[in-house]
RNA sequence: GACCCGGUAGCUCAGUUGGCAGAGCAACAGACUUUUAAUCUGUAGGUCCUGGGUUCGAUCCCCAGCCGGGUCACCA
């Protein structure tokens, strides 16, 4: 215990002190009438109603939660309790508690959990407050958790918090501090809730069935990426997680549940930066005899409501740019795009050519690029940056998509697939599904080998799968969008470990 | 993976051209029965990220490493 700082001495001291007065400091339960926030509305009506006793007391109410304020006055004390609703003033007095429950008031800190009943009533200085007449310790904090001090201005109602829990690798790691000193946090994570709430609401009244498919693969697919490998010690082999749901959701779709979604944890062994947390969050979604035209008119839909019914509005502010949320979406193609960028048809460009604008521009890594990959690359360093208002892309090369269907009447080598650009990152992708099991089994093919030249997030042969195409796979239009990043969009955080509860981090110690 | 920035009290941060380590808040003791960044008086609190090196002496300079943030790369 000699190791213990003085503030966590401090804090063990008062609970053998509680103890010894008999004040069990770890509570069982506790029965609130009210959240913070209801007392305050119920009063205001109350008060409104001409209901309030004679000397201004409005019910009676019980309340939990954590202190957050604490302004001793000698024979009387000011506190803020806060619960999941907001913070609430308490209002201590010595002869209403009497001489013994008040002195143990001072065996309290900040963070402790506590339950209290009185009536409420308005200050002098005009703030709802309770007028504590019993208090119940829930929970003694042992650890001080790192409040900062919230000034109100008098004028404009402007919060400030001086001395604030700001080191962003502590706050990632230790969550829960995180969250319990900073509501505008935990109101990330509600919205979050709303976002994926509104997502399935939309799907399953759009008919669509939600499903469950292996997080734990014999091989994995679906998309370019590299896997996390696990072993299966009493099957004794390799299996991944999954990267994608996709391959598994056209199964279905074969087997005749003709609109089917998952909402589920995908992992790829990749870099980690604002945009990119190894496991994540994936919406995908099939729909039998559909193409992507029908797709991209679900996502305007899909988008347009999940942004009306969390911020009732058809706008969002994210970073310093203004998004205007309404339909129709804005569609271009992709070498239409390239080209304007360029100035120049970029289908009238060879490899070389392309290679050649890529290098002027200084793009990296384009050692073993082939055509597709340095439009790609082109277009990202281009056009992307631009895509700031909901732009629909479409048309995308072949080579990298080897999922999608040739568009119908192209002989250029694009697919029938789209990306739904949201303040320049990508947020949807979709296309009209290759259905064709033979054409399936040669872009398979061509993914090997490239494989086998060493690129290690090129897709491997999914027999399986080519089987299940054999049977009969109807047109189908499929989506898979990002739900973390969705949820910073409409949550105006710029970084996704900000959206996510736990993000990975490296191990400490 | 590369580069830049950072790591000092529970929190937020100063600082030392290399010489006993500083503030505000929090804590502790005291005063105060309508305060709200409460106020006032006093006290205590440190692995200056880790390990080497240089030096009479390193929190500071050098090297290596760890962790985080940012930018880039990777990630269709």
């Amino acid at each position: 215990m000699d190791d213990l700082s003085q503030v966590l001495k401090a804090r063990r001291e008062k609970l053998e002190a509680l103890r010894a007065r008999g004040i069990e400091p770890f509570a069982y339960n506790y029965d609130p009438t009210h959240h913070a926030a209801g007392v305050v509305s119920a009063f205001e009506e109350a008060e409104t109603a001409g209901e309030l006793s004679e000397d201004g007391d409005g019910a009676t109410v019980r309340l939990a939660g954590r202190v957050v304020a604490w302004r001793a006055h000698g024979k009387s004390i000011f506190a803020h309790l806060e619960d999941a609703s907001g913070r609430l003033q308490l209002y201590f007095k010595k002869d209403v508690l009497g001489d013994a429950r008040f002195a143990d008031l001072e065996l309290l800190d900040l963070g402790d959990w506590l339950g209290v009943e009185g009536p409420v009533f308005r200050t002098r200085m005009g703030e709802v407050t309770v007028r504590v007449r019993s208090w119940t310790l829930l929970a003694k904090s042992l650890r001080p958790l790192p409040f900062g001090k919230v000034e109100t201005d008098p004028e404009t109602g402007e919060r400030r918090v001086h001395s604030g829990f700001t080191d962003t690798e502590a706050r990632y790691r230790q969550r829960y501090a995180d969250l319990a000193v900073h509501p505008e946090v935990r109101a990330v994570f509600r919205t979050r809730a709303r976002v994926v709430a509104e997502l399935r609401r939309f799907l399953d009244d759009e008919g669509f069935l939600e499903v469950e498919t292996p997080a734990l693969q014999p091989l994995y697919g679906g998309a370019s990426a590299r896997p996390f490998v696990t072993v299966h010690n009493a099957l004794e082999r390799t299996m991944f997680l999954r990267i994608a749901d996709e391959l598994y959701l056209k199964r279905l779709i074969v087997g005749g549940m003709d609109r089917v979604y998952e909402i589920s944890k995908d992992f790829r062994n990749e870099g980690i930066d604002r945009f990119h947390n190894p496991e994540f969050t994936m919406l995908e979604w099939y729909q039998a005899f559909t193409d992507y035209e029908d797709q991209m008119d679900l996502v305007e839909r899909m988008v347009t409501h999940v942004v009306e019914r969390v911020t009732g509005a058809d706008f969002l502010t994210f970073g310093d740019h203004e998004i205007r949320v309404t339909r129709p979406f804005r569609r271009i193609r992709l070498l239409d795009a390239l080209s304007d960028a360029l100035a120049s048809d970029v289908r009238d460009m060879g490899e070389g050519e392309l290679r050649r604008r890529a290098e002027d521009l200084s793009i990296p890594e384009l050692a073993g690029a082939g055509r597709g990959k340095l439009i790609d690359k082109l277009f990202g360093e281009l056009v992307e940056p631009t895509l700031v208002q909901p732009t629909f892309v479409l048309d995308y090369p072949r080579e990298l998509s080897p999922l999608a269907k040739p568009r119908r009447d192209d002989a250029a080598g694009t697919t029938e697939r789209f990306e739904l650009y949201i303040a320049g990152v990508e947020m949807f992708n979709g296309f009209s599904e290759l259905n064709d099991p033979l054409d399936q089994r040669e872009r398979f093919e061509g993914q090997a080998r490239l494989r086998a030249e060493g690129d290690d997030e090129a897709q491997q042969i999914d027999e399986d799968y080519i089987r299940a195409l054999e049977y009969g796979m109807p047109p189908t239009g499929g989506v898979g969008m990002g739900v973390d990043r969705l949820v910073m969009l409409l949550t105006n955080q710029s970084s996704i470990r900000d959206v996510i509860l736990f993000p990975v981090l490296r191990a400490d110690e």
